[in-house]
DNA sequence: CGACGAAATCGAACGGCGTGCGAGTGCATT
DNA sequence: AATGCACTCGCACGCCGTTCGATTTCGTCG
């Protein structure tokens, strides 16, 4: 039993926020900034202290090491998360609104993406969210363990179709791409896959963020009338 | 225009393999060794070296920089990906059959997990799969769009379900945990959500392992439905 | 007011990282 | 023997997270 402990910042008392010092609250704000503007890569805890006029490692007072930081941050976006009462609303459409809501923050944080394979979502906003997606296929009709079998599937279902569309942001975020060179590479490696190199070329031409919209959309629908055939039977 | 180019290991010619040197594939797969072993920041350039008895620097020879290694290293494993002709056992089964192997492979390389976000899957090897997996759709009867839509949710959820579990895993192997400790840990951090802790003592007594194979099939066969009853309508 | 202890800050340093650069080596061809 | 190419690598730069111990700040109490 010598191992290093499983640890968290969610599993500790946070460090009274007695005195006059800068705060948590304070530095997990910057730190959004600072990922939001310059993603994952772009923080690091120098130029946080100096965002914060303060040394690098004054930080440490407050967290101990900067995965705590990105677990604080990483809750804050689940704080963005909008819900509605499945009560009120229904709990499809409870739901359906999640989905979007998911994908939309995750979209406006893009850092976040990197995250969802690493850290756990033990934070007080991930919690509210995950209860209340429980409430929504509860009221559904889901009992025991399929409740969080639907709510996996659903979850699943955004970031996997969210991940990649980051990834692909990223991209060509990357750099003004010429879109020429970058199309006739594509091509290129696609050659051998008569069915693929078609519907590339199909969809060059329509608005690739309309495009991925569709596909979200399909995809929820289909997720949810497949989680609503669960019930029925 | 003056922009960093969007880049690619697989948009550019591979440096030709004529000398007596190093090869391209010692290296990617001495690197596969060290991510599987000791995971994504397990793997830098010198250790790499180290271990193929080379400075760090010639690995430059290869490859432009780290990333293009990670992008090879990535297509590798969606080299072992099994897929069946769907013409063979049919859409579903051949859904179902590469559903299962993505986890098995996301599973064994865990390191995956990281990239799904940050690399396009561009690699002769995902093609190929990709490939087969539209094929599989349209065999299915799904047309245009659809064929990827489809594809595209399917991909989604298998990569959704999976990489959280790989972060789950990673906690747990980061040290022996002390379990009656994590546990009240946790304990403390639902409360306050009745239902969430209900269950998190119902599963308490569950083998991990066998709930997340439940989990993975409720959702599959949730998604595959939904996707059929795309088709009959 | 002065002193004391706790709270908070920070500079220096350590070991690691990716990688640009230019000097160096070995070898096939002329 | 000379040329030129394929390949290797040591050095150095500028980053990174984090430790440590000295230092400053500040509320509180005598």
């Amino acid at each position: 039993m010598t191992g290093k402990q499983f640890s968290s910042v969610w599993l500790r008392e946070p460090r009274k926020a007695t005195g006059p010092g800068r705060s948590r609250e304070e530095i997990v704000s910057a730190a959004l900034e600072l990922l939001d503007s310059e993603g994952l890569g772009g923080l690091s805890m120098r130029k946080l202290g100096a965002k914060l006029d303060a040394g690098a490692t004054s930080l440490y007072w407050y967290m101990a090491n900067k995965d705590e930081l990105l677990e604080l941050a990483y809750d804050e976006v689940w704080g963005e998360m909008v819900i509605h009462a499945p009560e009120e609303v229904g709990w499809r459409d409870a739901a359906s609104a999640v989905a979007y809501s998911m994908r939309q923050v995750i979209l406006r944080h893009p850092w976040t993406a990197d995250l969802i394979g690493r850290l756990a979502a033990l934070g007080p906003n991930a919690l509210r969210v995950t209860d209340q997606m429980r409430r929504s296929f509860s009221l559904a009709g889901f009992e025991g363990m399929e409740i969080d079998f639907a709510n996996a599937t659903l979850t699943a279902y955004v970031f996997g179709m969210t991940i990649p569309e980051v990834a692909w942001n990223n991209a060509m975020a990357q750099g003004q791409i010429d879109e020429a060179t970058l199309r006739e590479s594509v091509e290129r490696l696609v050659s051998g896959y008569p069915d693929l190199r078609e519907r590339l070329r199909a969809n060059t031409y329509e608005d690739p963020q309309a495009v991925r919209a569709m596909c979200f959309d399909f995809g929820l629908v289909s997720v949810l009338d497949g989680l609503e055939a669960r019930l029925v039977r």
